[in-house]
Order: C-alpha cells, then structure tokens, then sequence
DNA sequence: GTCTATATCAGGATAGAC
DNA sequence: GTCTATCCTGATATAGAC
C-alpha cells in the first residue's frame, strides 16, 4: 500500500545516506535498497531534493522519538535524562548511526543547498530548546538566555564530536567521555 | 608559465568549493574560474579525485599561516592569542569562508572517503595540540590531559559551530559570542 | 500506485593539433 | 603546456502500459 512503500523509502533513503552520505544517493541505489522502482520514488517524491527534504524529517522525528516525555521529573532525573539523551548520538547501533550520519550530511548539504535550511533550522532549533529545558530544571534559577546559550554550545559540541567520530577520528567512547564532561562543565557555568 | 597555471588552477578550486562544495565542484566551472581549459587541468592533476587532493593540501598549508609562531608570550598574551585563533575562523572573509568551507567539506566527506582520513587527523592533531598549548600557557598548573580535552571540546564546538554558521542556521556574531563564551568556560574548568 | 523502458543531459575525460 | 572539439558514461527524470 503506498503509505507502506512511501515509508519504505524514507528508511531506505536513510540506510543510504549513513552508506554513501547525500552526496552518493543515487535513485537507483534507493531505488534497490527499497524493493521499488526509480518511477515510484519520483512519483511519490517528485525529484531527487524531494526525496532528501522529506528523509531529513523523517530522520529528525524518528530522532524526536529517543527524548523522553516526562516533564515532571526533579534535577536528578533531568541530569540522567540529559546525559541519556545527548549520549544516545554516541552509539554503535545501526539506527543511531543512520541518524547522525544522515544529520551531519544534510548539516554539510545545507551549506550549499538553501532550500534544506528551513527544515534543518526548525529541527536544531528544537533540539536546542529541549536541550535548555532539561538544564533548566536541573538549574531552575538559571537565567533563559544563559540556558539557551549552554543548548547552543552543548548541541553544536555533539554536532562536532559527532562528525569527528563518523570520520574515524575521534574512537566513541572518547567522544562520549568529552561529551560528558561538557554537560559538568555547562553545569558548573550555570551555577550561581 | 606551467608553476602559475597550477597555482591558479588550484586557488580556483578553492572559490569553486567554497561557493559549490566538493560534491558541486564542476571541472568546466573550474577551468572558466581559473582561465584555462579543462584539458590542462587534467593534463596537471590527472583527474577531478588530484584537483581535490591537491586543494586540500594547498589549503591547510594556506590554513597554517593563520597560526602565529611566538612561543614566549605570557598568559595574558596567550588569552588573546587564543580568542584571536579561535575567533579567526569566524570572519566574512573570502580567503577564511574558503577555508572554513573547505574544511568543512573534507571533514563531511572523509565520513565516506577513508582515504581523506589520514591527512585530516594530522591536520586535526596539530590543531588540538596548539590550543592545549596556548590553554597551557594561561594554565601552567593544569594537567595535559585536562588541557588536552579541553582544546579537543574546544576545536569540535569550533568546527560544529562553523558548520551552523555557514549553512546559515547560526549568525556570525552569535557563533563567535559563543566561541568566546566557551573559552571563558573552559578556562574556569581549567582552574583549580 | 507501480512498473518497464527510455529520453535526456550534465559533466568527466581524452584525442590530436599547435 | 595549452587549446578546441568531442566522446561517452552515468544519473536524473519522464512516458506510457498495467
């Protein structure tokens, strides 16, 4: 049924993308890894920046899915619940990799390809503003702008570290220590 | 003259990566750019894989002069060595979004291209080495290793920060306000 | 909605003259 | 060393049948 193979794509589209980065993404490799014709992938997408913009939603709901809902936890919970979630990017785990991998490559398209900005903005966006939320309830007297700026500093970090480990540069648990030790020292920053 | 053609060729590949990326990077565009015809690009490079390998080393060589050599300043000096370094990154200039374009560029694709890896972890390790040294110098007391992570979060934010700068999702003044910011973060971290 | 077959074309690469 | 002219592959996209 067509939501089936729409979604089919999508997933095929990230498996692909962690392979051969956007700039490899050929239709008919998608095409293949998806058990569908090029045809079906232009009709359900319209061309190749279709297929890349709805695979970038797909991607950042499907990430959205990781963080947790619960708002009313105390500082405790939200400290674990931060560490959790900003280390949940450093995992070898098929599904993780796709997703930092499909991130960091849309990241660097996004450079040149203006039209993948608005859905890239929006998605960071996001991610900052839960980043902030959960140190706020771990520092509730800290003031907005300051939550908002450690957000930045902390999720443009990940984005760093992230691409280094994707690149083999940096092994993971070494990214995931330094990663770590950035949420203290945040922490540490906003404390009075 | 053959020295002047390469050289001219290869300063061309760099506006070309920087305004298309690697991945837009179009041997005819690159002959129009430079003032030659695509034949003596490959007549010099072989083909379009050497023009890159060759711009990218042109490049961090050009990179490196950034870096000033005065080894004995003291740590007031180094402070303002260090933000000047750091910050220099983010400037609107031609020859600096080039280069941080490019960088970007080889980081994002040495994800797909293992044989990119090599030089960019040299190029990554002397990088993170000059910042713990000048971190060093303003800390004498501090531990390497605490010095090291530091230039390690420090140059990863760098490069995360410089990507949302140059896909747009983050303005200039806020990505060096935020640079700056880390600095002072990090210094603290560094202090006791 | 989905496929097969194919048009189209951009762009990498080379031949050969000068 | 450098150019003009051209070949040819690989990839996007569409036509049209089912």
């Amino acid at each position: 049924m067509s939501t089936d193979r729409r979604r089919a794509i999508l997933e095929g589209a990230a498996r692909v993308i962690a392979r051969r980065g956007v700039r490899g993404l050929r239709m008919e490799e998608l095409a293949t890894e998806a058990g569908v014709s090029t045809a079906l992938i232009y009709y359900h997408f319209k061309d190749r920046a279709g297929v890349l913009r709805h695979t970038l939603e797909f991607i950042s709901d499907r990430a959205d899915r990781y963080t947790s809902d619960d708002e009313d936890g105390g500082a405790h919970d939200a400290r674990r619940e931060l560490e959790r979630s900003l280390l949940l990017e450093f995992q070898d785990l098929p599904e993780v990799r796709e997703n930092s991998t499909a991130w960091g490559e849309l990241r660097a398209s996004a450079v040149f390809e203006p039209e993948l900005r608005g859905d890239l903005a929006r998605a960071t966006l996001t991610w900052i503003h839960d980043v902030a939320d959960l140190l706020g309830r771990i520092r509730p007297t800290a003031p907005a702008p300051a939550l908002t700026a450690s957000a930045e500093r902390l999720t443009a970090l990940l984005e760093g570290l992230s691409t280094r480990w994707l690149s083999g540069a940096l092994p993971l648990a070494h990214a995931r220590e330094l990663a770590k030790e950035a949420v203290t020292v945040e922490l540490e920053r906003l404390r009075d």
